[in-house]
DNA sequence: ACCTGAACACCGTTCAAGT
DNA sequence: ACCTGAACACCGTTCAAGT
């Protein structure tokens, strides 16, 4: 999209020979993170990461078929690194804590977010965290097209707020030409006054606002379910 | 990412007679929306978009400083293309209205869909739609907080789900290398039995399902603050 | 004023070759 | 087995030139 600033290259051609452990997937991955984090999704070539890693770019498809491959790789790692609540928890609670859960992992990778909320999970990692999620949903008592809803919805809401707060209006690309300040007060002046609500100090509790509606909501259900047929000492 | 297939020029160096009345910004954006839609935002250049209009890239950048300002041309013309409901229905139902044109967007530009969700609205369209959205949420008679966050979490939910109907879990670029059938029902027995209710024909039911928690909780705070402060013939 | 075409600094990926 | 380097078919954008 824009050209980016002249690369400084310190070291002339002869490759650093601090870098020049072997490749692989570990090392690759982890600079790769370190990439994205550092100069965004939209910059992040294997050209770069070679540069990066010390090798040429061709190296890195010695161990990725393709760049697909490494980012699909990148998704698994961050999923397989996020620690989960355990699974004898309240199923209610749990699911409000995995909530945070898929939050933090954009929390802790912004950047590569956005890939992430855009992309199916069917990794053996990936479908193991959706089994695992839609496992506590399945324990609150309800019927599997209601629980399968109920998990889809909130998962939308977890998804899309992650995604705002990571890439949305405080901190993701701007129009090209916004509109100053001035002009925003005058002509859009509901904007203007909600405006404070929606900056970073206001993401936790934005948050915790809508998923204690969803959970409300869940609570209530399974509550409900509990009632029509009661399980074990009733 | 993946090399495109052969563009096959039919007309030779002819430039098309009937594509040559002159370049403007209506017939780029016009042509720009059907190329996103065809080929999708990945691939769209704007060298493709100049082979399609008859016309060099350059010349597009007679109209545009940039292909970032050309995109968010789209995406305000497309949002001044969303007719809203009408300004004196119940502020309740309106936002639910609103949830659904926002969705409605996302249906009717699926592919321009993903670059919407991820930019701010801070053009003079894009504002006044924000604007006209809070202040419905002003409406519900909520002190300011609560009505901004109320509005903020409520636009979380109804972005994640467009987002993932239109690029997410049925539709969306998928793993690699995906986990064979066998293996899903086998492992992932919990993800095997939801699958179903994750189909497009379920989308529908589905995004009203989690809507539906959102309105209702939207509704029980208005009518808990109006019962407070009741306005007009008390 | 509107459009072109060469050029620059980038991409992902293929392929034949080097160690 | 692991890595390189040239090459191919692409990008967005600058710039000087054409009409």
């Amino acid at each position: 999209m824009k050209p980016r600033e002249k690369s400084r290259k310190i070291s002339g051609k002869q490759p650093a020979k601090a870098s020049r452990e072997p490749l692989s997937r570990e090392r690759i991955e982890l600079a790769a993170l370190d990439l994205i984090e550092e100069d965004g999704l939209e910059t992040f070539s294997t050209r770069r990461l070679g540069e990066r890693l010390g090798c040429e770019a061709m190296s890195i498809y010695h161990h990725y078929p393709s760049k697909s491959h490494l980012l699909n790789a990148l998704l698994d790692r961050v999923l397989a690194a996020q620690p989960l609540p355990p699974q004898d928890l309240d199923p209610v609670e749990r699911i409000r804590q995995l909530g945070y859960c898929w939050r933090q992992i954009g929390h802790d990778h912004p950047k590569l977010f956005q890939y992430i909320a855009m992309h199916r999970l069917n990794t053996r990692t990936g479908l193991g965290f959706l089994n695992d999620v839609i496992t506590s949903f399945g324990r609150l008592g309800l019927d599997a097209e209601t629980s399968a809803r109920l998990f889809r919805s909130f998962s939308y809401y977890v998804t899309g707020a992650a995604l705002d707060e990571t890439s949305g209006y405080a901190k993701g690309p701007s129009a090209t030409e916004s509109v100053p300040d001035e002009e925003l007060e005058r002509d859009f002046p509901q904007v203007a006054a909600a405006g404070p609500f929606f900056k970073p100090q206001h993401f936790e509790r934005t948050f915790a606002a809508g998923l204690d509606i969803f959970i409300a909501a869940i609570r209530d259900l399974a509550d409900a379910a509990k009632q029509t047929k009661p399980r074990g000492r009733a």
